[in-house]
RNA sequence: GCCGAAGUGGUGGAAUGGUAGACACGCAAGACUUAAAAUCUUGUGAGCAGUAAUACUCGUGCGGGUUCAAGUCCCGCCUUUGGUACCA
């Protein structure tokens, strides 16, 4: 028994047998004073939803332990932990429909999704786990909230201070000279003032230069549910659940300073081994725009419009003003003949999401106010509208309509008849200006003739000399809204006192969540937690109580930090100690999906520059080096039904079939393989009475050999599609090594590709056949001989060796797989059975498949882990070759080979190309115009 | 709409500007077997000619361009896909 055991590759017990073994001796224990280098490998840790864990998720995980186990055996200590980002929506959903509390469900799926996990074989070090949602955790989320509203942003100094350095600047000068990110509203006073201001008054005032403060903003308030949806939750303007109607509502919220930051985000990004895809897209985000202000007086009243504009040497093309629809002035520039009309575009345009407002360039749509503006150049009167184009948030919510260079002024213009001044040279006759946006300005009086870099230059002088605006520099990046209407948050460990908000001591905290009765919001709007009762803060003075704010923090507050948690998970002093701190430093390797481009990455960039000017941490880009990994989606299986009858056509001959005879039906893909169904299991695929009295006369049209063959469609995994595929499943079939070399064998990490189990067979051989060149299938002999290696042996590991050293610095792991393929293939043929080539492969396929190698290495005669062995080098005198067969071409196109020395000279080389029989054919007796031998590639012949 | 990414055989994919399709799946034929599984061997982009070895033509989403040479570089499109600020 013992000795079949041994036989054959049997994954399901050497796999348990390993993973119990590595977590009774603690192999991946990570040691926070180790002498060694240090190497920190990150993933973004998923929200454990109630679906589990689906192939797509070990995917970025599977390499990001392949790194951590390759650098442990290249001499580092590598802390490679896993956590939960355990607050979130759909928990909540379904706590308000089931009354369960949320905190019961998110147990039971981290549950799930650990147990999934620990099957792959991760080296993940669980002392470490964190979870968003536990108090232990989220005391220190609310400890650097605290931080960050007893912080102001100090534009001299460049970075975030104590409040108190902004308090003693008041004591002293008032709020003169001080060059802080704040409010637009602030006034200026003196100390004297200061110090005559009430205590409430003070803390009004400081509110407005706190990092983080409260402001009234737009969200997507949908009546009939009582809550505030997501973007994506509306459609259409209507709730995607229910379909309710949503408005866009003022709410007050707390808000981050996340602007202050916008320069040093973008100058950051300079300094990060991230793809330039992704910092293209953080760059874009962010929106850093140059350009100027400039203020258009209103005819007959006594108002201001400020317009910003990066073109601004385009000012003798204006031909209207725009307001966006929310812009404050409305009602004072609105004419009485035009006040119905503006009244109904700005309530219909005000309840269109942003998205739609940008999307939807076609149809333009705007309302003339009634009232003029005069140009501050040309003297000349302007029209000033109302648009949805206009966004609010962005600039000053004023834009300057030039219709000969800009796209959406020139169909705004085309569609109200406003007049188009060009206003570059070689546009006049163009029948759409705005295709030349740069170039010689014309019928711009002082600026014609200048270029559109000179001439924006010299219009901003001109508005400074005059006094009408200013240079600018705009962001598109807005301040972060940071409360939720939820109850599954951290709560903001805040109270409020007439009004105004204070810290919870930081004795009191964690602030807790409250027990309370339903987890929606309230009848009159309020969040959740405003049900909660006898939920105080209590002086322990006075014995008053003061009400708790009612939000919650956002899903990206918690998972802004939680790297630096890792670093010392169980710490209950601080949120991480400065010894570890100093010690892991930044995350050497971070890898995720690129749904997080902007968010996550944003705002966790934030915090640490924050957590930075504070001293609490001393580096200020959390993220060193991130691989975005792609998307797996899933692949659908799909039948057909003849409509009406209980026939099942096969998909080849269900071509023959009009589309409206048939019925297309999604399928497990559990019981379909390589595309053909498993008839049988169909039948049993459901449980319910119904079903299998449905089955049992149920007909199958099958194909060719008599099998039933499926489309495939490409789609997200999701439950609903019956395409999700459970890795327990995959590992239970195959074994957990195969699916972490089949997962990195499906191609490019950073590709998105659809889930097709198609091919798996050939990773579970490969193991097989590895296994072979130890064992004797047939007999059970271990055929591991101590015997000196022949040249050939050594080359094909050395080549492996090679490879995988350069290629794993390049996160190209699934040529890394070939390799191993193609090296096992070769010492197959060459019947190697040599411990000196054998015990090399192994190690340098641990990180890749770390149970059969812990297991053959054992077997070898270790009595040490093969994950703490050091990884072997190649080296160079193996693979020296001699000669190289050339392809030899004839204007490109490849005629024949010829083998040559490496040594050979160029001129003997084309002598002998000349010579060659088939080249000979091929130049049809004429003298070729030219021969390029490119040495160790090519020989090109041009006739 | 805007920003980002991808598009190569029946399938997943490989290819420092230098022999397109490595490696693997699938399929086909054969070997072993009473049989099946497993394993092994051979073939496999399309077209065309040939009994055959082989030769030639076409071929990396579409249309242009640069180059001795383009899947790869440049310009213009198309399709799919991620993000678009309260999904995580």
């Amino acid at each position: 028994m013992n000795l079949k055991l041994r036989m054959e590759y049997n994954p399901q017990d050497i796999e348990k047998k390993w993973q119990d073994h590595w977590k009774k001796y603690n192999t991946y224990k990570v040691d926070n004073n180790s002498k060694k280098p240090k190497f920190y490998a990150l993933d973004m840790f998923p929200y454990p939803s109630g679906a589990g864990l689906h192939v797509g998720h070990p995917l970025g995980y599977i390499a990001t332990d392949i790194m951590a186990r390759y650098k442990r055996m290249s001499g580092y200590e590598v802390l490679h932990p896993m956590g939960f980002d355990s607050f979130g929506l759909p928990a909540e959903q379904y706590a308000i429909e089931t009354g369960q509390h949320p905190a019961i469900t998110t147990k039971q799926n981290i549950e799930t999704f650990k147990n999934q996990l620990s099957k792959i074989g991760f080296d993940y070090d669980w002392d470490r786990e964190i979870q968003t949602s536990s108090p232990q955790y989220y005391k220190w989320t609310q400890i650097i909230f605290q931080e960050i509203f007893e912080s102001w942003y100090n534009y001299d100094t460049q970075k975030a201070e104590h409040i108190n350095t902004l308090i003693t600047h008041f004591e002293k000068n008032g709020n003169a000279n001080v060059n802080a990110e704040c409010d637009e509203d602030i006034i200026q006073f003196t100390a004297t003032d200061w110090q005559n201001y009430s205590k409430h008054q003070q803390q009004e005032i400081l509110l407005k230069y706190r990092l983080t403060f409260i402001a009234d903003s737009f969200v997507n308030w949908c009546p009939a549910l009582g809550t505030v949806l997501a973007n994506d939750e509306v459609k259409d303007g209507l709730s995607e659940r229910g379909g309710h109607p949503v408005e866009r509502k003022k709410m007050r919220q707390w808000m981050m300073r996340i602007t202050a930051y916008a320069d040093r985000l973008l100058e950051g990004l300079e300094n990060l081994e991230w793809s330039d895809a992704l910092k293209e897209m953080q760059r874009n985000w962010i929106g850093k725009s140059t350009g100027c202000e400039i203020d258009f007086k209103v005819k007959d009243k006594n108002i201001t419009l400020t317009a910003f504009t990066t073109r601004i040497d385009t000012i003798f093309g204006v031909s209207y003003l725009v307001l966006a629809p929310e812009h404050e002035i409305i009602g004072e520039l609105t004419t009485l003949s035009q006040k119905n009309e503006v009244e109904k575009y700005v309530t219909w345009a005000k309840n269109r999401s942003e998205r739609e407002r940008q999307t939807e360039v076609k149809t333009v749509s705007g309302v003339f106010t009634g009232s003029y503006a005069t140009n501050p150049f040309s003297d000349e009167k302007i029209p000033i509208w109302i648009a949805d184009y206009v966004l609010s948030g962005y600039g000053t919510g004023v834009v300057m309509g030039v219709p000969s260079s800009d796209d959406r002024d020139f169909r705004f213009a085309n569609n109200f008849n406003l007049p188009i001044k060009m206003v570059i040279e070689g546009t006049e006759t163009m029948e759409n200006p705005t295709e030349k946006k740069y170039g010689k300005m014309i019928n711009s009086e002082f600026l014609n003739g200048l270029e559109t870099k000179d001439a924006i230059a010299k219009a901003i002088s001109f508005v400074k000399e005059r006094n009408i605006g200013k240079a600018k520099v705009n962001f598109r990046l807005r301040d972060a809204v940071f409360s939720r209407q939820r109850y599954w948050g951290e709560p903001v460990p805040v109270y409020f006192k007439n009004g105004i908000p204070y810290l919870v001591p930081k004795e009191n905290l964690p602030l807790t969540l409250p027990e309370i009765s339903a987890y929606k919001p309230t009848e009159d709007g309020e969040p959740p937690l405003a049900r909660a009762t006898d939920w105080y803060y209590t002086d322990k003075n006075t014995g008053e109580k003061y009400p708790y704010e009612h939000s919650t923090m956002p899903g990206w507050a918690g998972s802004s930090w939680y790297f630096l948690r890792y670093m010392d998970a169980n710490n209950d002093n601080e949120l991480v100690s400065k010894n570890a701190m100093q010690y892991w430093q930044q995350v050497d390797l971070y890898v995720g999906g690129t749904e997080h481009a902007v968010g996550h990455l944003l705002y966790s960039r934030f915090w640490a520059k924050f957590l930075f000017d504070r001293g609490i941490i001393n580096f200020d880009e959390p993220f060193k080096k991130l691989v975005n990994q792609g998307m797996i989606q899933g692949r659908s299986a799909l039948i057909y039904r003849k409509k009406g009858e209980n026939v099942y056509v096969d998909s080849e001959l269900a071509k023959k079939y009009n589309e409206d005879e048939l019925q297309q039906l999604h399928v497990d893909v559990n019981i379909v393989k390589n595309d053909i169904l498993d008839i049988e299991a169909y039948k049993n695929w459901r449980n319910d009475e119904d079903w299998q009295k449905e089955m049992q006369n149920a007909t199958f049209l099958t194909g060719e050999n008599d099998a039933f063959n499926c489309d495939y469609l490409v789609e997200k995994m999701s439950k609903r599609w019956y395409n999700v595929v459970n890795p327990d499943d995959v590992i239970a079939r195959y074994s957990a090594d195969t699916l972490r070399l089949y997962e990195m064998f499906l191609g490019p990490l950073e590709q998105s590709k659809p889930w097709n189990t198609q091919g798996i067979d050939g990773t579970q051989r490969f193991l097989r056949k590895l296994w072979r060149l130890f064992y004797d299938e047939k007999d059970g002999n271990f055929l591991v001989k101590d015997e000196t290696p022949t040249p050939a042996e050594l080359k094909s590991l050395h080549k492996l060796l090679k490879g995988m050293h350069e290629e794993i610095a390049e996160y190209s792991f699934n040529t890394i797989v070939s390799k191993y393929m193609i090296v096992v293939n070769e010492l197959s043929d060459l019947k190697c059975h040599k411990k000196a080539i054998l015990e090399q492969l192994l190690q340098a396929l641990a990180p890749f498949a770390p149970h059969i190698t812990e297991e053959l290495w054992e077997n070898l005669g270790h009595k040490t882990s093969i994950h703490h062995s050091i990884m072997p080098n190649f080296e160079e005198k193996h693979l020296v070759e001699s000669n190289f067969e050339y392809p030899i071409s004839v204007n490109g196109k490849v005629r024949t080979q010829i083998l040559f020395d490496l040594e050979k000279p160029t001129t003997e080389i084309e002598q002998e190309v000349l010579g060659n029989d088939i080249i000979q054919k091929w130049l049809e007796g004429k003298i070729p115009k030219k021969i390029i031998v490119v040495k160790g590639r090519i020989v090109n012949v041009v006739i």
